[in-house]
DNA sequence: AACTATTGATAAAG
DNA sequence: TCTTTATCAATAGTT
């Protein structure tokens, strides 16, 4: 580029790396920028210095562009049908139902006026729907927990009440069959253990 | 750049912008590349074409470099205390701790050699990562669900059979307390209703 | 896709 | 770090 050619490779005087970091950062930024004004293109670029120090550029909102690039691998790639929603879990339908809305609400709000609004206000909105997305996902976990906690213990106390009942009718009378169908199940596992031991294999 | 120097604005003529996005698009990539391996930095690069298209490059791994972001963003501006982990969700904790270690794993087993990665190989390990995550999800919401229904079946048989002691016991003898607490549950509204209808809103 | 006249980026120096 | 400047690299327009 100037003075000398320099080959491409990790360059060994601290100094002298952390002054082309610096520089060719800027110049990647700028093309980065260009090339999404020029061509009408959605970018996202992260930089991290070897000091860890992150930088960061998007064309709109970071993280609708990588839900985007997620989205674009999901479909292309996955060959996981989509068994959680075949399922009757109409609460998680329901969630996510409402997150896919949120999400629509909020690029109908911002349209073709992304460009408009500065980086600093992008980056806001960015990191604000970031929080969205962890706080419900933390608080659909704990309402599930909730939940599962809350039947077990109504199974437990139902479990004890049929227990007494049955000592009460026992000694007293019939041994008729109270019900059709069977349910003295076997003490809790297996099926209904929340546990996951996932054979996990990521190098196949 | 060239013959005659450009405005930086959208280009009109959808023929040149095409050109000029496919030029420009390989110079980017170019000089990402030449960055992350000149000064040791993590780089990922996102861009979408006017036309939809996905390309993408990662000095590393894609989900690893937007991983560490997310980790950057939300030890920076994160009011969310870690309410999901404080109750007592043990299923939910040995499968976060599960990823997490396989993830720990794989940096390991890539380590440092990263860099002799292909990008082919580094993108293929990156979309492997991807679905797994994708897949545990899935299957992690599918047990979950699964749980629930069984639980709520499990309840549901329980009932009945009380319901069916209770008539046999209730004409023939005494009116005797059966148990010490209180087992006779409103019928099944909000705490166990797993529906959530979060009132999000997403700009305060 | 290939060429080339220019502009733009930048390595080294100050 | 900022500026300068000599060079190299990218690319706009052309073929």
């Amino acid at each position: 580029m100037a003075r000398k050619k320099i080959p491409i490779k990790k360059i060994d005087n601290i100094n002298a790396r952390q002054v082309t970091f610096s520089k060719r950062r800027k110049g990647l930024f700028k093309k980065a920028q260009e090339l999404s004004t020029l061509c009408d293109a959605e970018i996202a670029l992260i930089v991290f210095s070897a000091t860890s120090k992150l930088f960061e550029y998007a064309s709109s909102s970071m993280q609708q562009i990588i839900e985007r690039r997620d989205q674009h691998s999901g479909v292309q790639g996955s060959d996981i049908p989509s068994t959680g929603k075949q399922l009757g879990s109409s609460s998680f339908d329901m969630l996510h139902k409402e997150i896919e809305e949120k999400t629509h609400e909020l690029c109908q709000l911002n349209g073709e006026d992304l460009q408009g609004l500065t980086l600093q206000e992008l980056q806001k909105l960015e990191e604000l729907l970031l929080k969205r997305w962890i706080t419900i996902s933390k608080i659909k976990e704990e309402k599930m927990t909730q939940e599962i906690n809350s039947l077990k213990t109504k199974e437990a106390e139902l479990t004890e009440e049929n227990q007494k009942l049955k000592q009460k009718l026992v000694p007293e009378q019939c041994f008729e069959s109270i019900t059709s169908s069977s349910y003295d199940f076997p003490p809790d596992n297996g099926s209904s253990d929340t546990s996951l031991k996932l054979g996990l294999c990521l190098f196949e």
